[in-house]
DNA sequence: TGTACATCAGTGAACGCGCGTTCACTGATGTAC
DNA sequence: TGTACATCAGTGAACGCGCGTTCACTGATGTAC
């Protein structure tokens, strides 16, 4: 029963999306190949068709994602745009909504550590989506110079991160709610405001 | 060859030890436990007349681990008082000593997603730490209120957890030393030199 | 103090299970003539 | 346009392995007398 070169490419995108909701959700292990294949109708055997292993998946699947969350915080910036973008893509980034639903969010909230451990050629393809993303979200800071908003992007987009990461961990919803509530008052005066402070950090690092 | 209770809280201790530091370096997922009783010249057999699960010796070995880094936080902010003792804290904590070691650091930035997607009676116990971690921190925030800066430092943790284990996916070494830099400098300006941005925000969510 | 017995920390084989991956096979699709 | 053949997406059984956990056993330690 072979099937069509689009049908192929249409079975490989659905497997891709699939399992980055998954991961997402469950984390590498938590994910075994033939349960993601049977949510899809299909049997196991034939994912090694598309893909050479379950980390060429996890690669694959992790890059997806990242091009996902790019887009939706520089529609959030654009949508925002009266008041500079910044402070809708925070808001967006740390909504309660955004916390609850790790599968459709951000790859690097959801699975930061995981990534981590990762070996070095796959932490690799990362680190190059993860530039497009910064490339593209980067020209809602401020900052002097390109450098200068690369890095203030990182540095917010770290700490964006980890306090959605954190608000996860927590088991009281109230706690975290006033984490996300907290951190996004937090970054939105630190970076959008005046950027006071993050601006002498720049300055004093040059 | 039944052992003396003295050697068998000696073993229990032991094993929460070398848990917690595996845990921290590869994961719940990444540390078998025959692996780990190996380790300490213990075969797995015994493992269940110390705990009752894996999961229950990952909540000790977390616990303990939540622990040694408020130690060493306090440590550190009360070494360098005379600045105020926060930007000790924030420099130790986004050292790259601290980023090469993550069997040695802290659990939240190395299992942040595991924790996550931990049981909720797990995160309960996790919270417990975590309050008593945040009690005796709290007190080197600024702020006006213990409250207030309770929830400053949840706000500055989660940001250096963030950026420490955002660093650790780096592939790039000047990638990852950039964004401890920029990190450290950020969050020491914004807590530390003046709070504007941080009081600004607190002030606003009252 | 000595003796008989119960306890239980630690051993190592075994159980049951789920996983990633492989492979012979099927049959619809694409291609060469 | 029709026919013969090669391709290969998907199937489902199987392989090999490592894991968490259980269990009968051992023998040093603690306890009762």
């Amino acid at each position: 029963m072979r099937q069509s070169a689009a049908h192929k490419r249409q079975t490989h995108e659905r497997i891709v999306e699939a399992a980055s909701r998954s991961f997402r959700k469950l984390g590498v292990e938590g994910v075994p190949i033939a349960g993601l294949m049977r949510e899809l109708d299909l049997t196991h055997g034939g994912f090694y068709r598309h893909f050479d292993s379950k980390e060429a998946l996890f690669a694959e699947a992790l890059a997806k994602s990242l091009g996902e969350v790019a887009s939706g915080l520089e529609r959030a910036g654009e949508a925002g745009s009266e008041t500079g973008g910044l402070k809708s893509i925070i808001e967006n980034y740390l909504s309660v909504e955004h916390c609850l639903n790790p599968a459709q969010g951000c790859p690097v909230a959801a699975m930061a550590s995981d990534i981590g451990r990762l070996p070095r050629n796959v932490r690799s393809s990362f680190e190059g989506g993860l530039k497009d993303l910064m490339n593209r979200i980067a020209r809602f800071m401020t900052g002097a110079t390109d450098q200068d908003r690369q890095l203030s992007f990182l540095v917010l987009f770290s700490g964006l991160a980890g306090a959605l990461s954190f608000a996860r961990t927590a088991a009281d919803e109230n706690l975290r709610n006033a984490i996300l509530k907290a951190a996004s008052e937090f970054y939105i005066a630190a970076f959008c405001d005046r950027s006071v402070a993050h601006a002498d950090a720049n300055r004093r690092s040059s």
